[in-house]
DNA sequence: TATGCTAGATAGTAATCAGTCACTATCTTT
DNA sequence: AAAGATAGTGACTGATTACTATCTAGCATA
């Protein structure tokens, strides 16, 4: 049939990551089989574990990858901007930009964050949303310093509700089916946020 | 070890419904197997099949079941409240209280929406959050009406950051690995979110 | 061009999945 | 108490799961 492909370790890892995130926002993470992975790769299925030693260690790479993009897009939009409250917003839209982009990474984390007991890939999560976290409340507590924000706000459900707007979009999109969408609706949400 | 439990139909439906809305707490609503719900309420795998035609059926009943009760504790809730804020804290309080005494409530619903193709009980879920949005809708724009809101505000924007602010708890929630604590957190949030 | 290494294919494994079915225990009705 | 109805059992099926042993094709270096 097809020729067969040789791709380094490396590059077939990556391939192998960025297909299980672009699969995620097809189908529930929980029920991807290493077997459509490799299908969706045009890889047979024993092939990946050439290069991972078990599913876990995909997930695992796949959170990583996550992690690191996510973070990086987001501290790159907020640099640079003087003002916390515009950095914020700056930091809102990069964040929905990046999952319209990638519409399986919340699946993803979620999943991945309703583990009953901590693997690997769960502590990253839980680790990359603890410095998200921190993050924002750093930047709302700055704005409070300058007296853009009314002193009595509570900082840490300031920084939740962040975190929930951009859910509150995503079950939109998740809702109406089209995940587009959200890029459109993220300004009006996040001047209502702002309020 | 124990002795046979004979229930009618009926109540062993009910009974079904009720072990998968627990499991769905403890575990990923999408790994959940026959099996597991059978062996989580003393029964064999195959008795399950008398009371469902199939496992979609099940989750079907489970949809309904949820649907039924949300809608009614939310209604319960704003029932006889006047000012439509006071009636839009309420719900979110019932809607808060009713997801600390059954977590698994939001990822069952969420499994749910990311289902490639609709199923009946995915269908069920859109219709639900569907009724729920219109009717926050028409509480906001009656409290608009009273002038007690912003007329700026963006009524759509606003009920999905309703949603969106009760996502936000549930997520601090699976973060912190406790589900109760929301419940203390919810008033904070909601004060947050009437401004 | 010959050699050594590695990426991938092929073809397995045991375990687990949803669903079926003949049989049995239990309840209800008479 | 007898009999019909029904809830539950336990052993099965074929498909699918993560994972592995063995073989083959392609690449780089000499």
């Amino acid at each position: 049939m097809s020729e067969r492909q040789h791709l380094s370790a490396e590059a077939r890892r990556e391939r192998t990551v960025e297909t299980v995130v672009a699969l995620c926002g097809e189908e529930e993470p929980a029920t991807l089989t290493t077997g459509r992975i490799a299908e969706s790769m045009g890889v047979t299925q024993g092939a990946l574990f050439r290069h991972f030693a078990s599913k876990d260690a995909i997930w695992e790479a796949v959170v990583a990858w996550v992690a690191e993009r996510v973070m990086a897009r987001v501290a790159a939009a907020a640099e640079g901007v003087e003002d916390p409250l515009a950095a914020l917003e700056a930091m809102f839209l990069a964040h929905v930009a990046f999952i319209a982009e990638h519409p399986g990474v919340p699946r993803l984390l979620m999943g991945q964050l309703q583990h009953p007991r901590p693997t690997a890939a769960s502590r990253m999560v839980r680790g990359l949303l603890e410095r998200y976290r921190r993050r924002l409340e750093g930047l709302l507590r700055e704005a409070q310093g300058r007296g853009e924000l009314r002193p009595a706000i509570d900082v840490e459900a300031a920084a939740a509700q962040f975190i929930g707007t951009v859910q509150g979009l995503v079950m939109q999109s998740l809702i109406a089916g089209d995940v587009g969408r959200i890029v459109d609706q993220a300004p009006a949400a996040f001047d209502l946020y702002r309020h």
